[in-house]
DNA sequence: TAGAGCCTAGACAACGTTGTCAGATCCGGA
DNA sequence: TCCGGATCTGACAACGTTGTCTAGGCTCTA
């Protein structure tokens, strides 16, 4: 065992050797803050001084440690997205349009899947705060957002999207599900079907329950029953849905079409449609990649998750610019899609 | 004008009355340091003490600035991300798994989009190293990464997806795009296809030439010779891909099937063969949702996204756990996915 | 009861940057 | 020649946290 008494000086030499404005001010000859002012573009420095300083940057490959520049400035320019999942397509787009507006403020995007699981979101959403973020974006998964009212409170601007927060008033934007859900039954009940199922996410979930109360709203103004046995709520897990889908066409009342709670559901019944000999009416929640080329096409009640996004990022800009209005509710509407499934005449089984 | 001499004694006070641990010691009457070891759980602090110091803490609403602690621990426990788009379909995945990874060592994951533009990339990668990201995750859009040497030799591990660093040695992880054109080519002429387009993305992407080159060797392994009008690289917007597709169905000597570069050319040759009267048989690279569904279903040389991201981002962490390891390359296999277009016989115009 | 040893607690410096302020230099005009 | 003013520059403190080091109180044993 040789005795290397390595003093080990530093605290932690993670990195090599990063030069700090000490180092260049020291190698240009130059004080620190003099390096300040050329790395940030301020006034008052001579070009031969500021040719030397950017020599020395160059020679030593410096670059500025934001960390250090956050902390002295009280500012992050970056915001935090969370959502339930960054693979679900729909959600995709959202997730661009929030950064392209976040790009056209300057501001990094720092972003995390949820998983619908509300101590995930309550993790993610609170880490994001601990960095400083400017301002926060979130698709809730829980329905109790009062843990981020220290936060709000202390000046994280803060919008929720596709879903309202909990038990609390904050800035949300969403599409209309109630009405988009409600225009889409009466649609299929405008072509004939008085029994119609609805398969959709968890109870849990706020877009489910105003999808449903669209549905219901849509049957009740048509003067037709529900029967319970043609409503289905719960995850949108593929066994399950095609489960129910496959109960709501078999016995002695079957549904004469379908309306799906979101793009994950209408991909299964999709396929479940697809092995049924008799042909079922169906219209879907979100809209789908290549819906189109189907036959017959899937018509749906699409949303516009880019714009979502966009309005979203653009309200929480506002708010840190200094907007100081009351929390506001913005609902952007739907849009039907006609292609030909929902449009099929209701057949007996 | 009244004259309120406000003297604006802090710099900034952006944040409303952010609680720092200082004041929490204060409430709690004990040091400053006894506060870092209640929030951290270290060891030696009495329960009654903790106690106190919980209370002040749930009191004033205190969250730990994690600025503060990068600067002086000199990790961010933070990656990022620089990938192409962020609503393509195809990296959402990439973009989930490399998460997951993340969130499994304890890391946040920083993300952009650089839209195929390399001089984005180069500002969003230097970016995150600005921010002190510990490792670098990037999908290149330039061909030209010396930029990065400064950064890596300063310590930020950096791993590339999908297409290999330009003009550098550096770990790459990717899928065999040559291998898997090849077979799906192949597939093709095994089927009697003696004409068959190509159709990829801009030359200046790496696997876009690669699929190109796949292409060619199987038509050369097959004796077969290759009509320059059949090979079309450029960009993925859908007007140019419909026209070239248009074109190679046309004309005296017209293609009987179509090998398509990439998920977004696929979608749109789909859309393009939905009109055509005579049969065409297609093979896209990368799968998309619903191909399945079709008719005929579409075949496909199908890449794992999600392992891509993965292995990456496995890779990334082994390096920051201070494997040192040359520069590695990592090749995924492709699967071809059988599904009735690329079955279908020739047919003449 | 004294000394050794352990445990808890706090003082202090440092991380790398930026805001404030004051010193140095140079110019033109009287 | 000297002064006012403008311009350029650097010393210093502060941002909020963590690592180091030392002080003080306690227990235990001889």
């Amino acid at each position: 065992m040789s005795s290397s008494a390595q003093p080990a000086r530093s605290p932690s030499p993670r990195y090599g050797a990063r030069p700090t404005m000490k180092d260049v001010a020291a190698r240009a000859g130059v004080g620190l803050k003099t390096v300040s002012r050329v790395v940030n573009g301020e006034p008052g420095v001579t070009p031969d001084t500021e040719r030397r300083v950017q020599d020395a940057i160059t020679a030593l490959g410096f670059r500025r440690n934001d960390s250090a520049r956050i902390l002295r400035k009280g500012r992050t320019a970056s915001i935090g997205l969370v959502l339930e999942d960054l693979a679900d397509p729909f959600y995709a787009p959202l997730n661009r349009a929030v950064e392209e507006v976040a790009r056209a403020h300057g501001a990094l995007l720092i972003n995390g899947s949820s998983a619908e699981d509300p101590e995930r979101e309550r993790e993610l959403a609170l880490a994001f705060c601990a960095r400083r973020v400017d301002g926060l974006i979130i698709i809730p998964a829980g329905d109790d957002h009062r843990y981020l009212e220290p936060e709000i409170a202390a000046g994280i601007a803060t919008v929720f999207v596709d879903r309202p927060a909990g038990r609390m008033d904050a800035d949300v934007v969403l599409s209309d599900s109630f009405g988009g859900a409600r225009e889409g039954v009466a649609h299929l009940v405008a072509h004939g079907h008085r029994r119609i199922g609805f398969i959709g996410d968890r109870p849990r979930i706020h877009t489910a329950t105003e999808r449903l109360r669209g549905y219901r709203a849509a049957m009740a103004a048509a003067g037709l029953p529900v029967d319970e046995s043609w409503v289905s709520l719960g995850t949108t897990a593929p066994e399950r849905v095609r489960t129910e889908a496959e109960r709501m066409l078999s016995g002695p009342q079957p549904v004469t079409a379908l309306f799906a709670g979101n793009n994950r559901v209408t991909a299964t019944v999709v396929r479940v449609l697809a092995r049924s000999q008799r042909p079922v009416a169906l219209v879907g929640f979100d809209d789908l990649e290549l819906a189109d080329l189907l036959s017959p096409g899937v018509t749906v009640v699409a949303q516009d998750a880019a714009r979502l996004g966009r309005t979203a990022a653009e309200r929480l800009f506002r708010r840190l610019d200094g907007v100081a209005e009351p929390p506001q509710r913005v609902e952007l509407p739907t849009r039907l899609i006609i292609r030909g499934s929902g449009e099929l005449p209701p057949a007996e089984g």
